[in-house]
DNA sequence: TAGATTGTTAATCGATTAACAATC
DNA sequence: TAGATTGTTAATCGATTAACAATC
């Protein structure tokens, strides 16, 4: 039984309890506790059982916690026994890896199509899926119902293609685009992947480890 | 000039700072108030004013921020002047996707071989780089030096691969393999991205939502 | 029962926001 | 000078950690 809202700090660690919880159900482990989970993922047990508490308490005193209801439960909070329905825009390298991702993941998302607006693209295969003409769109979406766009398009092409899915009626973006999607609709939800970002940010602690080294040697 | 240390939450702002500040450069603008950036980025102009003091007074007060200045600085900051050399291992389509992504991408990093142990894969051609045998690791290292590793290769493949490379030299890691890297070394600087993570949080945000709706409903 | 471990409250820590004096 | 906007201190908010009583 869910609590109140649950923060987003919390939220976005539920992935990584899930990894976790599905290793040790692999290796048969039937219980754990706060301690052990936290050695293992290098966090504190304290943390753990506070999160864990948001959604009600699933442990047991002087137990610990069951793998596999636990490992069950943060699945369905995270809404993975859904199936909705995405289109990926985009089909060049990037649109490719996440389609092949698409196309294996099966846990929440079913992927539906793939468009492009490339000639050389269009009518290409990636992973079973044939590649569509993006202007065919409005067409398609007159006999689907689509929850979700995957956005792997150039950043100068996002805005304007965002624009024309939420008109079709998609209110959820997967965004890899190098474009701030962001909030033009209050009732918009995206969550973006900026591997741009993400190197520099590698970039920075490269930089800023091997700076502190230097001021160490002298 | 820096002050102290700069925490992670600054650090994960600058690349978005950075971009919205090289779009105005692009646009003509020379200088912008922590008030018209912050309705820009939809932030509060308190946290611009507080993230950009980290690394010194860099504005003028009654007249704002010089956009270049800043601009040059967060790049700085952020270490892009630097020419990290890096390799890529494993070539399936998530890799292509970040090789393209690296061969385009000149700052702060250098895209110097990309490895796999796929015999189908070896010898292949990716935006001009020719696919090599990853069992010739050890001899590539011989003659170049390698900064960092961004790993493409399946969960299992990875915990080996990266003590190997470890090895080697390598002490920062771009990750994109489902595995936890992390701290097995206290000397080594990880950068995850794990996409896996990412859909399973839309795909949360999208149930919560409808949940919500639901309620309102009632 | 004794030992272990949770659930939960309280204490601490850090990050964000607000306010305002300094100053261009 | 007057107006604007920063730099910076103080107040608030939220998240993490610590502690411990409840309980299996």
């Amino acid at each position: 039984m869910q609590k109140d809202k649950i923060s987003i700090p919390v939220i976005r660690r539920l992935p990584r309890y899930y990894r976790f919880l599905g290793d040790l159900l692999e290796n048969g482990v039937n219980r754990i506790s706060s301690h052990e989970l936290a050695d293992k993922m290098g966090v504190t047990a304290s943390q753990i059982r506070q999160d864990l508490n948001c959604f009600g308490g699933f442990g047991q005193q002087g137990y610990g916690y069951p793998v596999e209801g636990l490992y069950q439960e943060i699945g369905r909070i995270l809404g993975l026994n859904h199936q909705y329905n995405v289109i990926l825009i985009g089909a060049g390298n990037l649109g490719k890896a996440v389609g092949a991702h698409m196309a294996f993941e099966k846990r929440g998302f079913r992927l539906i199509g793939i468009f492009d607006n490339d000639e050389e693209k269009i009518g290409q295969t990636i992973h079973g899926y044939t590649v569509m003409d993006a202007a065919a769109l409005e067409a398609f979406f007159s006999d689907h119902t689509v929850e979700t766009a995957i956005l792997c398009v150039p950043r100068t092409a996002a805005s304007e293609l965002a624009e024309r899915l939420y008109r079709l009626g998609v209110r959820s973006f997967w965004n890899f685009s190098h474009y701030d999607l962001a909030m033009r609709y209050s009732d918009v939800i995206v969550e973006n992947v900026h591997l741009n970002d993400s190197l520099m940010i590698l970039c920075y602690k490269i930089s800023d480890h091997k700076d502190t080294q230097t001021l160490r040697e002298k």
